[in-house]
DNA sequence: TACTATTTAATTTTT
DNA sequence: TTAAATAGTA
């Protein structure tokens, strides 16, 4: 057998990965350093040299994206496609078993995904019919318990309530939040894993089946997985599984949703004997931006440790900019994204990366002014849509009458006469009987409803009756458009003022032909509508549109795992925002937005520009701040400050405290300001500089003058003679 | 029921 | 500042 096609290219490490024995194995991958081109590689290798069968492997990622992307490049690679080979999320794994196992996992057969938007509501709801007072709790509150919990594995009975009554009225809510799911076939992203897990855990049979099958686990991203991914996984390797995790301690930065870095200690303990394989060299970044990386990620206690390095060139030294204020530092980012484009560089190749979305503003406005086009990423995506959604949820009543969640959606949209009056008196019927919002309608409109309502109620579900016989046996975008045009969505968004409805309209028309173009699994057991369906909730489609243009891309650190550009701004490099307020009090918040600073830095492969702006509005208030502790983190000898056209020197740090580094004082410039300077000014007299803060035109100097005392002078007002 | 005024709070996000 | 949620009004 030629190995070389599977080897070539590859260095010692990532070689030793791929061709590790079949042993658990743990591979610690550092940014840029070919992970996911190991995950690939390793899968070739066991199906082309040790003669695994395709149906063997089992490979999770996080996101469909690099779910997809596995996929492609192991087909490239072996150059067939191979069927049969299971590469998903956790979440969509999760989903194909519980689709094949409905009855042991006590689902009904047409059961439906809810997100979390859909899941808010639905607990929202749970809040009203209980009469719960929302000031007590935010709906937010109990749904991040909810999924905290399932997270973690456990059911409202495997938590102990201490005698806490604040605790117990939530695992209530918890246990009424389930009832309702499952009463509605309802599933959420956390149930999707949760009954995965147990329906393994209590069906041997299952699991011996499953055991057998996937003899290889190959995990992506493992750093992210939460206690219930991990307990599935372990599950399903057993003894004799063999699975092999790729992960990076230090790009851990979901702690705060659940994901456990301490997996990787427990993985070593739970398989013995585990290979462990780090790969350190980096393929990305120029020497200069790594040391910069390994100096920040150094000042973490808890590491497995590791060190990036590169046989590539030093490269160009990290550029600082103290900006005034925000838009200041909006316009220096403008004036180097023009620079680079003047260079004939891609737009697209420069990322603005930022702690928090609500940065994005000033920064587009800066782009919008200086006409260069960009996108920013998160933000709705298509399927998240409410006219998206209103439309899905037609088509999931038709295809399940019992879905209350879709149901109160969509029962009085396009108004039709049935208020929150009459809903209220079908969930007070629903509750007391224990049934869907359906029957209870069905009900209440015989008898509890006057006459008017009861009709609206009537016609409702014949309408949706009707949508349900006349879309049987239609292709699927014909069902799609057909529940349209019966809902009357269109001519409700026609009422939409202004551009709005008209996007609407024409999102619904797109929904059309993403059913058109959607290719349902011809070994799926599920109807190509259920499909569709699923597929709409657990891939939320792209968000923006024009992702063709040549467009700088505007995200947050978050987002920007797994990326890469050649030029990279991290801006809002300010103590109080990055590391962000909220997560400075403890060591592990803190360390994790270390992390994140990693990341980021990690992303840029040619040129780093950090930016910090000295005075910014937060909502809706000016505050001034400390560069970010980070910043100091980075030893000087990579970073290049870059000064603006007023220059000005400044105390380079308040004494005492620890390392805390601002620009550095030059001791002198061209207008020739330094500390101690002698200068005139024409009313207060002769006076020394104490003290400097700001650039550009917005420069101030403390004066102390020897008649009048100390002031704030702003430079470019207080024409200043030097002496 | 729909529109308007007022209040409140303010990371990070994929599935 | 602003977005969202709620309360109040026509």
């Amino acid at each position: 057998m030629d190995v070389t096609p599977i080897l070539d290219g590859l260095n010692d490490a990532q070689r030793q990965a791929v061709t590790a024995p079949s042993e658990p194995a743990l591979v610690i991958a550092g940014a840029g350093s070919g992970k996911t081109r190991v995950l690939v590689h390793r899968a070739a290798w066991l199906i082309d040299v040790e003669g695994v069968s395709p149906q063997g492997l089992l490979a999770v990622t996080f996101t469909n994206k690099a779910a997809a992307e596995m996929r492609g490049r192991i087909e490239a690679l072996l150059k067939v496609p191979v069927q049969h080979l299971w590469i998903g999320t956790f979440h969509g794994l999760a989903h194909r078993m519980l689709r094949r196992h409905w009855r042991e996992a006590g689902l009904p057969q047409s059961f439906q995904i809810i997100d979390s938007d859909d899941q808010l509501r639905l607990i929202k709801r749970l809040f009203k019919s209980q009469e719960i007072d929302d000031k007590l709790w935010a709906p937010k509150e109990i749904q991040w318990f909810i999924n905290g919990q399932k997270d973690e594995g456990l059911r409202p009975q495997h938590i102990d309530d201490g005698g806490d009554p604040n605790l117990r009225q939530k695992i209530e809510l918890y246990r009424s939040y389930e009832e309702i799911c499952q009463r509605g076939g309802l599933v959420d992203f956390a149930e999707l894993l949760l009954r995965a897990h147990e329906v393994l855990r209590d069906n041997a049979e299952l699991l011996e089946h499953y055991r057998r099958r996937f003899q290889h686990l190959l995990v992506d991203e493992f750093q992210d997985t939460n206690a219930i991914q991990y307990a599935w996984l372990r599950l399903l390797a057993g003894s004799k599984g063999v699975p092999f995790v790729v992960g990076d301690d230090d790009q851990s930065i979901y702690g705060w949703r659940g994901a456990r870095v301490e997996h990787i200690e427990q993985f070593q303990k739970d398989f013995p004997g585990t290979h462990v394989v780090k790969l350190e060299q980096n393929y990305r970044s120029t020497g200069t931006i790594l040391n910069a990386a390994n100096a920040v990620i150094s000042n973490n206690g808890s590491r497995m440790g590791k060190n990036l390095w590169t046989d590539g060139a030093v490269g160009e030294s990290i550029k600082l900019y103290s900006a005034y204020n925000e838009r200041d530092e909006a316009d220096f980012i403008v004036g180097r994204l023009r620079d680079w484009s003047a260079q004939g560089n891609a737009r697209a190749d420069a990322a603005l990366l930022y702690r928090s979305n609500a940065q994005s503003r000033v920064l587009e406005e800066g782009l919008i002014n200086a006409r260069i086009p960009y996108r920013v990423y998160g933000g709705l995506r298509f399927f998240e849509r409410a006219e998206i959604k209103d439309a899905l949820a037609y088509l999931r009543l038709a295809s399940n009458r019992d879905d209350d969640s879709s149901f109160e959606r969509v029962v009085n949209k396009p108004t039709r006469g049935i208020g929150a009056r009459t809903v209220e008196i079908m969930r007070a019927y629903a509750r007391a009987n224990a049934c869907s919002m359906w029957r209870a309608a069905g009900a209440v409109a015989s008898d509890e409803l006057n006459g008017r309502a009861a009709n609206a109620v009537a016609a409702f579900m014949t309408l949706i009756e009707r949508m349900a016989r006349e879309i049987d046996g239609l292709e699927l975008h014909d069902k799609v458009d057909h529940v349209i045009h019966l809902s009357a969505l269109i001519d409700f968004f026609k009422k939409d003022k202004g551009e709005k409805g008209e996007t609407r309209i024409e999102n619904l028309a797109e929904l059309v032909s993403a059913a058109k173009s959607f290719e349902p699994d011809p070994a799926g057991e599920m109807s190509p509508l259920d499909e569709f369906l699923a597929h709409a909730a657990l891939e939320a489609g792209e968000g923006q549109a024009g992702a063709w243009e040549d467009c700088v891309q505007l995200m947050t650190m978050h987002s920007a795992k797994g990326l890469e550009f050649p030029l990279v701004f991290i801006c809002g490099m300010e103590d109080g925002l990055f590391p962000h307020q909220r997560s400075v009090a403890d060591a592990q918040g803190l360390e994790e937005e270390r992390r994140l600073c990693y990341v980021g830095i990690t992303r840029a492969m040619r040129s780093l520009y950090i930016t910090h702006a000295e005075q910014r509005r937060l909502h809706g208030m000016d505050s001034f701040s400390q560069p970010s502790r980070f910043i100091a983190e980075i030893p000087d000898e990579h970073i290049e400050e870059i000064r603006p056209r007023v220059q000005v020197a400044r105390p380079m740090r308040s004494p005492g405290v620890t390392g805390r580094r601002g620009p550095v004082p030059s001791s002198g410039n061209e207008l020739g300001i330094r500390l101690g300077q002698q200068v005139r000014h024409k009313k207060f007299g002769d006076g020394v500089i104490l003290n400097c803060e700001g650039q550009g035109a917005h420069a101030r100097v403390e004066v102390n003058f020897e008649g009048a005392g100390t002031k704030w002078l702003v430079l470019s007002y207080a024409n200043l003679d030097l002496m």
